[in-house]
DNA sequence: CAAGTATATGAATCCCGCT
DNA sequence: GAGCGGGATTCATATACTT
């Protein structure tokens, strides 16, 4: 299946794209989350906030916004790609507990129809003293309009579980793993559009072209950009009938 | 474990009761959701809305407020909630997807410092065609001040799979798995009192007192608090150490 | 080759001390 | 006194390695 890799602003490459030109919104923005203090949050860079790892990954940028800018930002995000989704196309969006509430917001702001929460578990979370596991994130979905389920018959599960890839599989600081990706990429009718404004190291794309769904990215970080590309390539080989 | 279970209103019986007086509140309030429509929601009685079955259990009352409301009388349960524990105590309150915005608001305003999302997952939920199966209910949890680990140190997980009670186990509309509870209450120590505003059939309290915790419990509903009297009764027999 | 053992790590959280 | 950053904590899970 094809694919587009665009480099630059989220935003700005949107505002670009034509409208109704994508059936699915899949995407895992940056949380803007970790930390207690808004200091702690803002100044701190993502991998400092959600890594251990002394060496290796890229830093990504885009994660240091308060709470109500996030809130802002998130908006003018779904509201473009609102605008390039087709009537009744869906979106999926990754966020962690602490801004969970306020992505159902930007979502319905935009102008989606909010339609669920559903669950992605990481068995291999840390465990807390007194406390329960934060062992999960959360899938803010909906849709443009009305769903045309016949357009796309499937039965998807409201609970996705999966651990990070590790070792030489990692390639981003934040990847989902990619057996999720393939099954949240099926929301989006076969041979149709997936478009991820937060690309990262690609993961959504090569799901999408794996289970043959054409695919549109966009990443600023040039350094994750060449590893999408490098990926996408890749999963473009990929033989759907093996 | 000693157990008292008053029956009324929940914000006039929390009222009468002392400060700190309680561990852990730990509860299944009602949702006031079900129904894409404002008078979907308000009009219909709980059972038409949660259930498909004709016959047998109770109906229960408080769940025809609309969200501003809902989020308001939340706030003034978790208030009254939040007076009755000690410092250092923990929250957890079920939700389901539509209302959890408005209940991590009510939370927080509350006093309640909100430190996490855990989900529910009932592997027995209905599949829906191009849709992600709302599968999975959530519990926003939290604390009155720091957690004080020492008292309990215990590592909770962060997603709890159970199916409703079937059968003749079933007692309420919506009842909660007797082994989720069972872990869910042991967030509050030893020895501790776990209270529940909402105590319909007496899950919460059975788990509590089978987990060597004692119980508070509040419920309105004549028909609800003389099954929920009955099964502490017999839970009260339960002996620990078998 | 199956089963058991060792090791590394996590979108975390908190304490503590320095600025 | 508030902001900021370093470092310890902790165990289920995944993976590599050994028997």
């Amino acid at each position: 299946m094809p694919y587009t890799l665009h480099r630059g602003d989220a935003l700005r490459v949107l505002a670009d794209l034509p409208d109704g030109s994508v059936d699915a919104l899949v995407t895992d923005p940056p949380y803007n989350s970790g930390g207690r203090t808004s200091a702690e949050r803002t100044t701190r860079t993502a991998r400092s906030k959600y890594t251990q790892e002394k060496a290796g990954l890229p830093d990504f940028d885009g994660d240091n916004k308060d709470q109500r800018s996030y809130g802002r930002w998130m908006f003018e995000i779904l509201q473009e790609s609102y605008r390039l989704t087709r009537e009744g196309g869906t979106a999926i969006v990754f966020i962690d507990w602490r801004q969970l509430p306020t992505m159902t917001d930007s979502f319905q702001l935009a102008g989606w129809t909010w339609r669920g929460i559903a669950a992605w578990h990481k068995p291999a979370s840390r465990p807390q003293r007194g406390r329960l596991k934060q062992s999960c994130e959360f899938l803010v979905w909906g849709s443009k309009g009305p769903i045309d389920a016949s357009r796309n018959p499937l039965y998807l599960p409201g609970l996705y579980i999966g651990s990070q890839p590790r070792g030489t599989a990692r390639k981003h600081i934040t990847q989902k793993p990619l057996d999720v990706m393939r099954e949240l990429v099926t929301l989006c009718p076969p041979k149709g559009t997936v478009l991820d404004p937060f690309a990262g190291s690609g993961t959504t794309g090569v799901a999408a072209l794996m289970e043959g769904r054409s695919f549109v990215g966009v990443e600023a970080k040039e350094e994750y950009a060449d590893i999408a590309q490098a990926r996408l390539r890749e999963a473009e080989q990929y033989d759907l009938a093996a």
